[in-house]
DNA sequence: TGGCGCAAATTGCTTATTCAAGCATCTAAA
DNA sequence: TTTAGATGCTTGAATAAGCAATTTGCGCCA
């Protein structure tokens, strides 16, 4: 027998759906309009500029990065093409390869940033009162966390 | 100049990345197992079959499901051609089509929606108390509603 | 009433993502 | 050593999504 949701999580459901879709369409916009970048590339920069040595191994970029790795090896070709990004073979293992931020990617980056954190808070941090958006982010954990087991 | 996140903010927003990325994935991959369809076909086909008559403009369809026009027509021609979905002229206007939902696109939702329910409260209702989770509904509420200004 | 702007939906094209193999290298066990 | 099986990453084809242009029909108002 199935336990339907009811009314009240029914409605909490759906919008949790319709916040995370529209802000990730609204964080896209946002960045492509002023930058001309992905918000999915944007992330993948960002992961790289916090690395040691601004660069990651890619199995570990994806896992951070919540990609799959295919998809990830696609990406990071365009970012290479468009020289944000090199590839470097790994010394250590003969099959890893060390994705790297180039200077140009990181000014990209540089640039890009203080406009997108501005859309993060306008759209996401300070629609809320402080309490509330902690609490948000300590359920957002939570569930994470869950789904990571 | 640019007021960055604090470190709180920066992981409950990294949390929240995480858990809308890894709950849609999540859900996909349990849809997809159990029943061959793809969680956004499954949305398409809930939305239909709420519908007076089972049956909704496409226009409609795409503002409810959150789906670019020109996404929905592609998904719904692949419905189509699955046979759990039709096309039908809109008598009042002209330009107008209902996506309609067929009998077997009802059954199919049918079977899908005790295991996709399953699946949400396994993975997102349950994990938190019932305080907590309406609070985030609240919260994804206010969210939503300030993206759609 | 006929012309113009606007809305609904689709089309064709480009780009992105997934999926299923594939190749090379590493690890561990015999 | 040799070898069986993992692991790391890529490839190419197939599918999905996005973008810009197009078609068709509505509705207004001069």
């Amino acid at each position: 027998m199935t336990k339907w949701l009811s009314r009240e999580e029914q409605a909490a459901w759906r919008a949790w759906i319709s916040a995370s879709r529209l802000l990730n369409q609204k964080l896209s916009e946002d960045l492509e309009e002023s930058h001309s970048i992905t918000l999915s590339d944007y992330e993948i920069l960002a992961w790289l500029s916090e690395a040691p040595d601004q660069r990651m191994r890619m199995s570990e970029l994806a896992k951070y990065s919540l990609v799959s790795r295919s998809r990830l090896t696609h990406q990071i070709a365009r970012l290479e093409a468009a020289g944000l990004v090199t590839r470097k073979a790994c010394s250590v293992d003969g099959r890893g390869l060390y994705a790297h931020l180039t200077k140009r990617g990181f000014s990209k980056l540089e640039k890009a940033a203080p406009d997108h954190v501005k859309s993060v808070r306008k759209h996401l941090v300070d629609v809320l009162p402080p309490n509330e958006f902690s609490a948000l982010g300590a359920a957002c954990e939570k569930i994470s966390a869950h789904l990571k087991l």
